[in-house]
This record gives structure tokens, sequence and C-alpha cells, in this order.
RNA sequence: GCGAGUGUCGCCAAGUGGUCAAGGCAUCGGUUUGUGGUACCGAUAUGCGUGGGUUCAACUCCCAUCACUCGCCCCA
């Protein structure tokens, strides 16, 4: 039998590792410059957790967790990091840090869908949390860095998307007026809008099934959805959003529809899409969840975060790396090219040799296809005059030198 | 969970019932055993995802199965 990666995962190859890198270096400088502490957390957690903190009502908790049990207790593999990152908070004790803190994470998260483009059961997020400011200016901070970050990466046409859905109390009274005038065509929605009317009615807004579409153009309906339903204290925080991306030159549209799949939001939700990725076009999704550290039983502390799928970022990314040699060490005795390949490398260079010990011409062939700037032909001539010859690889032109001026040469 | 499409060498592919399964890239060897990248010559699929069936004959037709891709739902 032939073995093969599991359905929805993929091996990361030396072809795009590169590129990997790359965006994982960015990643690193901006959260750095940003003044971004990085966290790692476990890969698996109680299944609780996330059932507790993404929410029971998710497509995520309900049909999309890789769970097992082990030893009677039963464990999920993390379908995505904030749930972790906040238990992580509590546990530590990090709400007596210094304040905000600011953390970010890169790593797989896996949950269990019909993979397509832009979407696999195991993927990439890289993602920011930041705790202990109730203020809309740390919201535009953290959208800020996200776009930063896009920039950064060379990622253009995108357009960022953001809404205030309100807190806890000021939802409520917005759910049940959405429910009072749906209720009367409620028959004629979907199958999963029925689900929704009882669970979450706020989902049932942004349905992609057109006859939803159709039912929720209908004026009354519309009505309710467009009005200022959030209370004085959220529509204030989401005016003072709004300036400060103005301030930062953020170009946003809001899109009262914009509601999210994770219970935990509140207040800001934003999201990030582009036009070149097909069907899955988020890149970015993030919001603020100023009740959840509470929920899972911390100190009440606000919060707001966003995670970008990695893969995505990786197909919208149109960036070329070059990857060569310094020097590639041409030589008819195996030991000494071994061990001057060893002496460049530690003094800085990126070195390397045919370890096969193949012919003269055949080490040099090997030398130019592996886009080496220069050839260090070290036969038995300089070996017994103690000299390199360099052989520049584009030119072709050749001499030889002194070891230690064959160095300098080699660093310009 | 539902719908559509595709599976021929490491990669890209032609072939669509009848000699040896084109070609290109890559790889390896040689021309050239101390001078490469170009050029030229040569090598590389007892097999066309897998298992059945139809046929004198199957990569080509039929059935099943698996894998992948795209879409729905949802998300990053």
């Amino acid at each position: 039998m032939k073995l093969t990666a599991p359905k929805g995962t993929k091996d990361i190859l030396p072809a795009v590792s590169d590129l990997w890198q790359y965006m994982e270096e960015k990643a690193k400088y901006i959260f750095d410059k940003s003044n971004y502490q990085e966290i790692r957390t476990p890969i698996f957690e109680a299944t609780e957790l996330f059932c507790r903190g993404v929410g029971d009502s998710t497509d995520i908790v309900n049909k999309e967790m890789y769970t097992f049990i082990q030893k009677d207790r039963s464990l999920t593999l993390r379908p995505e990091n904030t749930a972790g990152v906040v238990r992580a908070f509590i546990e530590h004790n990090m709400h007596k840090l210094p304040n905000p803190l600011k953390l970010w994470y890169k790593g797989p998260m896996f949950r269990y869908e019909r993979p397509q483009a832009g979407r696999q059961r195991q993927f990439h997020q890289v993602g920011v949390e930041v705790f202990g400011v109730k203020e809309a200016s740390i919201d535009a901070e953290v959208i800020q860095t996200a776009i930063w970050f896009l920039k950064e990466l060379g990622i253009g046409g995108l357009a960022l998307e953001v809404n205030n859905i309100g807190c806890p109390e000021c939802r409520m009274s917005h759910r049940e007026k959405i429910k009072s005038s749906v209720k009367p065509r409620l028959e004629e929605f979907c199958e999963d809008c029925h689900v929704r009317y009882e669970k979450n009615p706020l989902r049932m807004l942004d349905c992609k099934n057109p006859k939803c579409k159709e039912l929720l153009a209908n004026e009354e309906i519309n009505n309710v959805i467009n009005e200022d339903y959030i209370c004085p204290a959220c529509s204030e925080h989401f005016e003072s959003l709004k300036v400060y991306l103005k301030v930062l030159n953020i170009d946003f549209t809001v899109n009262k529809r914009l509601v999210r799949g994770l219970d935990y939001y509140n207040r800001t939700v934003f999201e990030i899409t582009s036009n070149a990725l097909g069907s899955q076009n988020a890149v970015c999704g993030g919001g603020r969840y100023d009740n959840l550290v509470e929920m899972l039983n911390g100190q009440p502390t606000p919060a707001v975060g966003w995670a970008m799928g990695m893969e995505r970022l990786l197909a919208l990314m149109n960036v070329q790396i070059e990857r060569g040699l310094d020097v590639f060490v041409v030589s008819s005795d195996t030991k000494e090219a071994l061990k001057t390949v060893d002496e460049l490398r530690k003094a800085g260079y990126i070195a390397d040799f045919d370890p096969a010990g193949k012919k003269f011409g055949k080490q040099l062939e090997k030398a130019s296809k592996s886009n080496a700037k220069y050839a260090l032909i070290l036969g038995e001539d300089e070996i017994k005059a103690g000299t390199y010859s360099l052989k520049n690889l584009q030119t072709s032109e050749q001499q030889t030198f002194p070891k230690d001026e064959a160095l300098k040469i080699i660093a310009k």
C-alpha cells in the first residue's frame, strides 16, 4: 500500500520552504518592532476549553474538531489558538504582568473539513492577542499591525471590513428583534437558518443561501438589521475606532452583516479579504473578546486579536527568493575539500563541495548549477603552494591567491 | 454531509480500441580523466491510480474503489 499524507494535509517541500521562512521572518520583524512577544501553546488542549471558549453553537466545535480520548480525558487538536492563549494567560496569572500584554503566535491548526482551494485540515495561522486594554485605540493598532504585515509581504488588492456587534447586553435585545422580525416567514428559511434561529440568530444575517438572502432583503427585516441597535457605550467605541483608523490612513468599509463564526467576539469584529483567492477569500479575521477571559474563569480582562491563514498568505505572495552559494570547493582531494569547506562555513560563507569526489569537470558543473558565485579550486598545485584559485563563475575569470586574500575576495 | 471534475515517468504532458506508450523540463552517463554554465550523443514507465468486466485486442469502452482538485456549508 502506498503511503500518502492524510487528506487535507500537505508537506512543505524545499521548493517553498524558503518562502515560508521569508514570511515568518517578516512576521517576527513586525511583531518585534511593535513590541509583541511570542507565545507557544500546546497543539492539543482539553476538549472542554474549545467547547467553552470557541462556543457550542459554532461549526468549529460542532463538526470540525479532531477529538480523541486518552485515559478518560477528552483532548482536541486545536482548531484555533485564541482559546489556548487565553487558557495560558489565566493559568500563568498573566494579568499581573505589565499592561497591556501583547502576544503573537504561529503554528498549525486542525479542522476536520472537506479540503478545497485555500482550505486544509492541517493549516497554519499567525496571529496576535492583546490583553488588558478596553480602548478602541488598541483595536486600531492591532488592525494596523495586520495591514503592515500584509503590505510587507507585498500583498495587494485587499479590503478591510469592520463592524461592531455590540456587547452581550445590547446584542441580546438585537437578537430578539431579529427573531421577531424573521418569525412570520421562518418556515421559508433554509434548514441551517432554523438552527441558527434558535442558537445564534445573528448568524442568519450572512447566510449565503439565495432564498434566505432574498427573505432578508425584505424591508421590515432589513430595517431591523440596519437599525443602530448597539448601546451608547458600544457605539462610542465604534466611532472612536473609525477615527483611529482614519488617523492611520486605513481604508475600510462598515459591513453591518459581518458577524463572524466564533462565539467569543463582542464589539469590534473585522475581516480582511482578497479578491485573488477564490471562494475562501478571508486572509485575516479578528475582533474583540472582552468576556472570554472571565468566561474561562480568569480575572475579567478585555482583549482583542486576529489570525491569518498562512497558506492563504503564501498564495498571495509574489516573491522570488534567490538561493545561491558564495563558494563551491572543487578539489581532487576530498580530505582537503572537506576541511576547506568547514573553514569557509565557519568564516561565515555559504559553502559546499562534491562529496562524491567526481571528476574535475563534473565538480565544476556542480559548482555552476549550485548557483555559486565562485568556484574555489584546490588542486595539487594549490595544495602544495598553500593557495586558493578562485574562478568567478559569471565572468569565468580565474586567479590564484594566498588563502586569506582569497577569502577577502569572496566576501566582496 | 452534498454536488462537479481529474488521475499516463520526479515535474509538465501527447496518445482516446490494434506495431516498440510521443515530446519537453529535471536527473544520470559520455563527447571533455585540472576548467563549468551552451552544444551534441546516450540512459531512464514490462507499464498508463487500484481491482474487476467487455473484446481476438484496452491507456483508450463499462462497473466499482481509492486518491486528488474545485464548489456548497463554514472559516484563516
